[in-house]
DNA sequence: TTTAGCACTTAAAGACTTAGAGTGCTAATA
DNA sequence: TATTAGCACTCTAAGTCTTTAAGTGCTAAA
């Protein structure tokens, strides 16, 4: 346990490394501290606190730095997240309160925002999509053996996809094939709905139609797109930045962020589901995060709650040293937001 | 004018320090030289070059290094693009002969082979969309006060977006204004239907229609996406690698892929239209790239003519000293590729 | 427990040296 | 006249040395 000069100690020392990203002295430190001791008086505590692992030196006759061990002692016990300036209060307010024409454009400007006040790169998931239902599913002509495929869900949510209909499948076909899936599937979860695809539904179809498979590969193909997870990333070349030229884990990323399940890995937190602790910010560093190449960085998960919707993440990606106070704050106040809009669009929309 | 000597020093000066990055020096340069030659003669020959403005000095005792001057005689007399190599070849033709659902596909994957054969950036455009017309437009009532609207064009092109309508708006009347619409205006030039749903369009509504100013919004808003063109990016994270850690340059190009526009303006070369030369590949490097910051990199535009269907063009972004035998050979032959696969998609499209 | 004092360590920056690659010029050569 | 050998000169890159400033750890006194 630190002694509450210790804790003080620590708090500033993160708290000057984050300003100037340079290991801090003593002698520079009892001029920030609040407190009057001698910097002999520090030196020995920072000693302690090294012994402890929670500072690290650049070489032996550096300042300190904090080391990972220190950040997650910080974050764990001594970390007060700050009120939202009422600048960033503004601004938040005022994007939210755009007119939208989709759920996920709401959650796609939640990743905007995040990264434009933070500078870092954030990362959001609209409500999971667990017990999604099938609401309907259509099939539009475009003229020359095109099609479109659209996918409705109860969560609000659309897929489409264009096809080539082979010329062996007639027009009439496929509108009874539409009838049929929407008489028997609609209602059904979309996990549901894609195991009866493989196993009862090719037979029933095979009694109304003659070619029920190039039918149920477009079908499957939506279907498969409506039951994924959608991300959005903002602030991607806020990376460029705090990525202190390391070319190979920006790379990483890049291609990362073009990868749902990848994505999903990277966000799925250790409680998810569990319940309990569930809506607390969650800080990752340093070998906590899994992508090993990721090291160098953090990541600050939060879920949001969407009254009777599910619930979805939002999370901020950036250098191990952040203004934690201040971001926590500011992510904690889009969570709610985000989860009060998006519980408001629901609510209009059951009507 | 050059000597022919000259002109082989040009030409291998270029050559090797595209292979090392490295100023090139008299006596290395001599083992490299097809001809025999004493290191003194090829530094007169040098100094001329130096004198003629063709070749630079990074300072007053290095070897050369070609000035952009230098890269520009090189490219308007000396080049001869390679044949490509059988093992690119193999990669073009299985690619291209995937199946695709739409033109678009090709033209995307086209920026994709490109940027991963030569391990640059690679921006496709489809065919131009000058006298595209309207094929057909339909409104889809998905529930939950929600339409998809979908836009079909003359060139196979489709758009779609979904809407949130205003209670106002009544279903029927929402049919009646899209048969208008069909009725009326297929057929006709996108431009000429822009500017109809200006002036006429609104009063022929008026008539059958209780509130045409929402449903030509909807509309409007489709028909602008279909109007504009499509570009597409590969590669992008090869930036990275050519940039030369120069943040700021990759920023702005980052940002620039983002914008239709400012992509266009890259693009849009000086002879774009007027028929003459526009079969030839066009090199652009230094001062010739309109937005001042690329004026390290080298911009190669070549157009493919879609028969009877406009004509695209393709184009690739790299460091200004690039391979350009290889990488101008590659460029042609997928030029001709994707025209070949466009030009046979459309024939079988129009049967 | 805190502090003053001091010897010791290290990185960063500048001065100096050296080696190597290259140039330009001159005078000899084919 | 065009080419070449030869040589003095230039400049960078890399290495060594020195100095300075910031910082530490330890000891002994308060």
């Amino acid at each position: 346990m630190l002694t509450q000069r210790q804790a003080l100690i620590l708090k500033n020392i993160i708290r000057i490394y984050t300003q100037t990203e340079q290991p801090v002295g003593s002698k520079h430190l009892m001029n920030e501290l609040p407190i009057q001791v001698s910097s002999a008086t520090i030196r020995n505590d920072m000693a302690k606190l090294e012994e402890m692992g929670l500072l690290d030196k650049t070489h032996s006759s550096s300042g300190r730095i904090p080391s990972i061990s220190g950040y997650r002692y910080y974050l764990d016990h001594l970390l007060e997240p700050s009120d939202v300036s009422s600048n960033d209060l503004a601004i938040i307010q005022q994007t939210f309160n755009q007119q939208y024409q989709m759920i996920d454009d709401i959650v796609e400007q939640s990743a905007t925002i995040l990264s434009t006040l933070t500078s870092y790169t954030a990362i959001t998931l609209g409500p999971d999509v667990q017990d999604i239902k099938l609401d309907g599913f259509r099939l539009v002509a475009l003229g020359n053996h095109q099609v479109m495929a659209i996918l409705v869900t109860s969560a609000g949510t659309v897929q489409n996809q264009i096809f080539q209909v082979p010329e062996s499948i007639s027009g009439e076909d496929l509108e009874k094939a539409v009838r049929i899936i929407n008489d028997q599937l609609v209602g059904q979860p979309l996990a549901v709905v894609a195991k009866r695809i493989q196993t009862d539904v090719p037979q029933m179809l095979m009694k109304y139609v003659s070619s029920p498979k190039g039918f149920l590969d477009i079908f499957g193909d939506v279907l498969k797109k409506a039951g994924s997870d959608h991300f959005y990333v903002g602030g991607r070349l806020n990376l460029l930045d705090f990525a202190n030229n390391d070319v190979s884990s920006v790379k990483t990323l890049y291609s990362l962020f073009e990868k749902n399940d990848d994505l999903a890995n990277l966000l799925r937190l250790p409680d998810f589901g569990t319940g309990g602790d569930s809506d607390k910010i969650m800080v990752r560093l340093g070998d906590e995060l899994t992508p090993h190449t990721l090291r160098n960085y953090s990541l600050i998960t939060a879920t949001y709650d969407v009254h009777n919707h599910g619930r979805g993440v939002i999370a901020l990606l950036g250098p191990t040293s952040m203004p934690y106070s201040r971001i926590i704050g500011l992510l904690d106040l889009i969570r709610e937001e985000l989860a009060r809009r998006l519980t408001d669009y629901y609510s209009n929309f059951d009507d």
